[in-house]
RNA sequence: CGGGGUGUAGCUCAGCCUGGUAGAGCACUACGUUCGGGACGUAGGAGUCGCAGGUUCAAAUCCUGUCACCCCGACCA
């Protein structure tokens, strides 16, 4: 492509709706422009990222034998009804109605159409097992889309629904798609790592997501230094710790704090550590009472965990103040396991506390010196919490880490949920009608492009990496307008290196040389060559990596062998 | 959905408090100089000040409403 005859600029300033780099790179480089919230125009140069993105993801799946379909974006409610999903799925699925009245979504995910096509074309075992993949715009009605193409409410997305006729069929088929998702994340040279995670509103049993390590990450993903437990935050499991609870030294004593509602300010006021103090929170039952959750004071509840007790109401919810003075007597922020007549789940390193510090059930005060056994029941110890850094790993070998990631792919092994709800059934070997065993597995398209640039940048813009990269090569010729033999040579690599089949972007434009060099770092091709008068003479070029601090000369007429020798060198 | 903030030229922003002829830098057009790291000079073009209503002799500026966008929160005790 000839830089000439493209008309987008690349900006100078950091827009202001930005906030994280990979949005302000693909801003200012010119890949994405901005149409309303979450909504955005994928612009030439973003388009060739994208498309690359989905080639390798195409070659990978295919490869692992999945069939490339195309589903409607538009899709009737009858299906979301019949799936039980029109009622679960909440306002992030888009509704609307055409001239005749009829329901329908925008497809937010793909499960009910597929699901439908495979009862209406799959009869026998002897169809299966199958996987249809395909590569498509979602939309989701996001409540706070944000960092551009990361959070978007339109978004591309590569989702394959397998179809089974038994369980072990379905574990074979997720354990294909988890290789070839390695391989695709591996292939487009982004650091990930894969973890075991909630299966949430799409139901199932197994599921890991896929995670690019970035700090600016959303997610917090937990991984064991020692063995290879890796799990999402909300589903990693803390471990009771080793060892009896310490004696009671202390007596009970109530102590004035007023105004001391949190952790910090108690802690503070009292002279005490955090992990000291025990926190109460109440929540609702599933019998429309209340539930009370006790946690060591540095601890944070682990809302997933929470839920999954017997008692207490799914999703959860906390009670409001109202709620919290009619259990506990006081308003939030000193209530007390002591003295509560509702049902109460310690979390177990709460419960292994010893001479602890509390609320006292009354506005402005505290107890301290508290114990369990002594000045209230034993607890039903439960795991409540967050894992946090350094915990023991439940794999058995090591202390856990975390770090923060973006979601950019998740498998599924879905079991019968939908199968079931829509009827679709095979014969198996025996002649029996069976449901057919579904999995499904996304990866996020747009999301990636985003993700990468988060992992490869520096401060003159982005690093691709070689799979990702618009161009392979940038050519740089400097003051080809005063210089015949400059054009000339330019003129003649380029089409040399398109005969070649290389992606080559010809910076013909009439700018300054620094203007050139500084958008070619800006969109991050991975290779430059300058073309100027100073090596000419000798019929030398001047070849550089995006990520190389100095230059190398090489031979104008053995440009094809050497950039294909440093493309080889790349990985 | 709750809280906070911002809407002024294509972009980044000043001007608003204290009402009185709408600004700067970048970008754009023309000409000249310059030319291996985001050049310089001269001359220009470009804005219903988000929108609607109100107050006033007079509103970008004050008031009310509304829309859009951004940030924080929705895992507090």
């Amino acid at each position: 492509m000839r830089l000439s005859a493209y008309p987008i600029q690349n900006l100078k300033e950091v827009p202001a709706e930005a906030e994280i780099v990979s949005h302000q790179l693909m801003l200012r480089a010119g890949l994405i422009r901005r149409l309303a919230g979450g909504l955005y125009t994928w612009l030439p140069f973003g388009l060739r990222v994208l498309r690359r993105v989905e080639r390798v993801i195409r070659e990978e799946m295919n490869r692992a034998g999945a069939l490339e379909v195309a589903m409607p974006v538009a899709q009737p409610a009858e299906l979301w009804v019949e799936s039980g999903r029109w009622e679960e799925f909440g306002p992030e699925l888009l509704r609307f109605r055409d001239r005749h009245a009829r329901d329908l979504v925008l497809g937010p995910t793909h499960e009910e159409v597929i699901t439908d096509l495979a009862r209406r074309e799959l009869h026998s075992y002897r169809q299966l097992p199958v996987n249809f993949y395909q590569i498509q715009t979602k939309f989701r009605d996001e409540t706070r889309p944000r960092f551009g193409v990361m959070r978007a409410r339109e978004f591309v997305m590569k989702d394959a629904y397998s179809f089974h006729v038994d369980a072990v069929s379905l574990q074979d088929g997720y354990r294909r798609m988890y290789d070839a998702y390695s391989a695709i994340f591996t292939r487009l040279g982004l650091r990930f790592r894969a973890v075991h995670a909630d299966t949430g509103a799409i139901g199932g049993s197994a599921s890991q997501e896929f995670h690019v390590l970035a700090d600016s990450g959303e997610d917090a993903i937990v991984f064991s230094d020692g063995d290879d437990y890796a799990a999402n935050l909300e589903l990693a499991a803390a471990l009771p710790a080793d060892g009896p609870r310490p004696p009671a030294r202390a007596t009970l004593a109530t102590v004035a704090t007023p105004g001391a509602r949190t952790i910090a300010e108690v802690s503070a006021l009292l002279g005490v550590a955090p992990a000291q103090t025990v926190k109460t929170l109440i929540v609702e039952g599933e019998d429309g009472g209340p539930v009370a959750l006790v946690l060591r004071g540095d601890h944070e509840l682990n809302a997933l965990k929470a839920a999954r007790l017997p008692g207490v109401l799914a999703p959860l919810r906390l009670a409001d103040a109202a709620r919290v003075a009619a259990a506990a007597g006081c308003e939030p922020g000193f209530v007390a396991p002591v003295g509560l007549r509702c049902r109460l789940y310690a979390d177990h390193a709460a419960a292994r506390l010893a001479d602890f510090v509390c609320g006292a059930n009354q506005a402005d005060a505290h107890l301290t010196g508290v114990n369990w056994g002594r000045d209230l029941a034993e607890p039903e110890t439960v795991d409540l919490r967050n894992v946090v850094a350094g915990d023991p790993s439940p794999g058995g070998r090591g202390r856990l880490q975390i770090a923060r990631g973006i979601e950019v792919g998740h498998i599924f092994q879905l079991g019968s949920k939908y199968s079931e709800a829509l009827g679709a059934t095979v014969l198996d070997e025996q002649g029996r009608s069976v449901p057919m065993q579904m999995g499904c597995y996304g990866i996020g398209v747009t999301r990636i492009v985003a993700a990468a640039i988060e992992q490869n940048h520096d401060e003159r813009g982005i690093i691709w990496p070689a799979p990702l990269a618009p161009f392979q090569v940038v050519l740089v010729p400097l003051n080809q307008a005063r210089s015949e033999r400059v054009r000339a040579t330019a003129e003649q690599l380029y089409a040399e290196l398109e005969a070649a089949g290389i992606d080559t972007l010809l910076d013909d434009r009439d700018a300054r040389p620094g203007v050139k060099f500084a958008d070619a770092e800006l969109i991050g091709i991975p290779h430059r060559v300058v073309i100027a008068e100073r090596g000419l003479d000798a019929g030398r070029l001047e070849y550089r990596h995006r990520t190389a601090t100095a230059s190398e000369d090489f031979v104008a007429t053995a440009a094809l062998p050497f950039l294909r020798a440093k493309f080889g060198a790349e990985h």
